[in-house]
DNA sequence: GGGAATATTCCC
DNA sequence: GGGAATATTCCC
């Protein structure tokens, strides 16, 4: 009776929603106001995210992990792609997480997800 | 041409100085005076020590790190005990680092030893 | 060497 | 779920 888990990220500055795009793209998701040169000619501003190095690692590592085809039995997509769902948290822990992280403990991953404001909805079957 | 590192603890509250006595002694490392309840017989008062959990993790992990004779070939006490050398840091961060942390770089466990204001001295043979 | 950001653990 | 302690990384 094992429990799987959906996860859902509702809103992050630098994107972890919408289409799942590789993580490089995050780079280029600004906040730019289109037209924003036309408005003033004034002092050169500095160019935001340019000494960023894009979005935090435990984000992309995340993404990394479900974006993976290979263990969508383990971790995917939702259906309609605005969440990731664990199907088998044991196996998420002991295996997957090692791989990307420093533990295999599912509570540190939730209490990352929890840190970046991610929803996290329990399921038993 | 690897250099060897001398690592040296001058001094920290609960103790990882003095005899190499186990790790659980540390525990009993207290700074009460002596005689001191003959002084007075007020209100009682929290026993240091009772609810911690003894002394941070690194230096416990660290100290069997060292204490353990069968790797004295790349790491030991100096002979006059008030330190420690990594006689072969290669190894030393490749296999015995990772045993007990969850890194193999020896810059991340010389900034834990700075953490703890150990002394680091460095010998190139 | 150490400040600061991020990660991991521990605990309420 | 999140505050806080500790660990690890990154960078000056």
């Amino acid at each position: 009776m094992d429990p799987s888990y959906r996860l859902i990220k509702e809103e992050f500055p630098t994107g972890f929603n919408d289409s799942p795009s590789p993580p490089s793209s995050y780079l280029y998701t600004t906040s730019m106001a289109p037209n924003d040169q036309t408005t003033t000619l004034s002092s050169p501003q500095p160019i935001e995210g340019l000494h960023e190095s894009g979005p935090p690692p435990f984000l992309t590592k995340t993404y990394d992990l479900v974006e993976d085809s290979r263990t969508n039995h383990v971790v995917s997509w939702s259906q309609a792609n605005n969440s990731f769902i664990v199907w088998d948290p044991q196996s998420f822990s002991m295996t997957l997480l090692p791989i990307f992280f420093k533990h295999n403990n599912f509570s540190s991953f939730v209490r990352q997800l929890n840190t970046y404001r991610f929803e996290i909805i329990r399921v038993v079957n």
